[in-house]
DNA sequence: ACCTGTGAACATGTTCACAGCC
DNA sequence: GGCTGTGAACATGTTCACAGGT
């Protein structure tokens, strides 16, 4: 079974996609988005000492992620921040765009600004989910907000492998199953519940009352 | 400087709080969620195993976290659930209950149900923030959304330690930078954007668009 | 002189496997 | 027999430190 919340990573999941660990993946994004400052500020090279200063980790691990792809460094020199952004791209496919199923009009709502700054660079949310009345029907951005029922057929009759779950309640365990059933292969857990899927289903959990009373036992006394 | 992704976890801050891990203390919280509902199904005893199966982990990291705090089982007989429900609470420290200051009016309008039904556990959102002119004034629960301005003013009067940054923009990096400056010692950061603050705060991030982007990596071919 | 790439050391986290107790 | 608590093994992740390239 896919682990139940792992806080924000699966540890499970096929070991396709080689052998790169999440925090690897996570951490290309952090390198990306400094690279994209630092060259809108016309820098056009960058040691991994400054990198890391931006990112707030060790130069050392940045080197070392890197090297796992290839040698994108030159001695003395640096990285050249065109090329590694262009390579960090590649690697975290951000030219292919992909289909991204949401459950949750609200929610999608709320964050929609965030993610069509997003869509130039990969995913797009193609189908919205909703079992409230009020929302179906409605439109978000260019795409009809559809009743839950209908979920299954037009999962079948497109493509699509991703989805995010953004509603709250038991409810959410039976929705996830139904994903798992018709084919969907990463679900994006934002429902606080636990879910027990199949190993084949990648499940990246995030749980917002989890996290606020960790930040209540942190910052207590 | 405190990390300024950090995936879900930062691995920085004080090492306060003795030398428990945040793997341990997210653990902690899916147990009793487990064990919460196997108390409610009638069951009285418990096997790490069983646990184990529910959370979707190791029976033995299960038993190994809970010996980390004493000795609550009772070889043959497994764990009393009552009991130990009782305990985690205990070390999760869900029994004071702790303000947290919450920047962002819509964000919290949409996760106030999932907040109120924890707050008979532990932490109540006493402070409301918002820059839009359209939020001030409205009432969220039973809290009055104040405008940003009269954040120091407000910190400073009470004894506010936790705060959730949920807004999206680099407004995000200044706000981050004031609550850090008025004595907030953790902060939940929602924003999608990268903070740099001093050791001195803990910083948890959660970033929607780069965990779809995630999703997306993984779910592709 | 400066900076990358990387083996080796270190740190952290998880699982195994079993002694000991009920 | 069944289950906990735990040392030892294993796995993963991060940092150090330096050889080698420019």
């Amino acid at each position: 079974m896919a682990r139940a919340f792992e806080a924000r990573k699966g540890t499970a999941g096929l070991g396709k996609k080689r052998e790169i660990s999440e925090k690897v993946i996570n951490r290309l994004r952090w390198y990306l988005t400094a690279l994209d400052e630092f060259a809108q500020q016309g820098a056009t090279s960058i040691s991994s000492w400054r990198l890391a200063e931006r990112v707030g980790i060790n130069a050392a691990l940045i080197r070392k992620d890197l090297s796992r792809f290839g040698e994108f460094g030159t001695p003395s020199l640096g990285y050249d921040v065109d090329f590694l952004i262009h390579r960090i791209r590649d690697i975290l496919c951000l030219n292919r765009s992909n289909a991204v199923l949401w459950v949750g009009a609200a929610s999608l709502r709320l964050h929609l600004a965030s993610i069509s700054r997003l869509s130039n660079h990969t995913c797009r949310v193609v189908a919205i989910f909703d079992s409230n009345a009020d929302e179906v029907g409605q439109m978000i951005g260019d795409v009809e907000v559809q009743h839950l029922d209908k979920l299954e057929n037009k999962v079948a009759e497109s493509s699509i492998q991703a989805a995010t779950l953004a509603i709250t309640g038991r409810q959410a365990v039976d929705i996830a199953e139904r994903l798992a059933g018709c084919g969907i292969t990463a679900i994006l857990n934002l429902s606080g519940e636990m879910l027990n899927l199949p190993d084949s289903v990648r499940v990246t959990s995030f749980d917002l009352v989890g996290e606020l009373l960790e930040l209540c036992y942190y910052s207590g006394s």
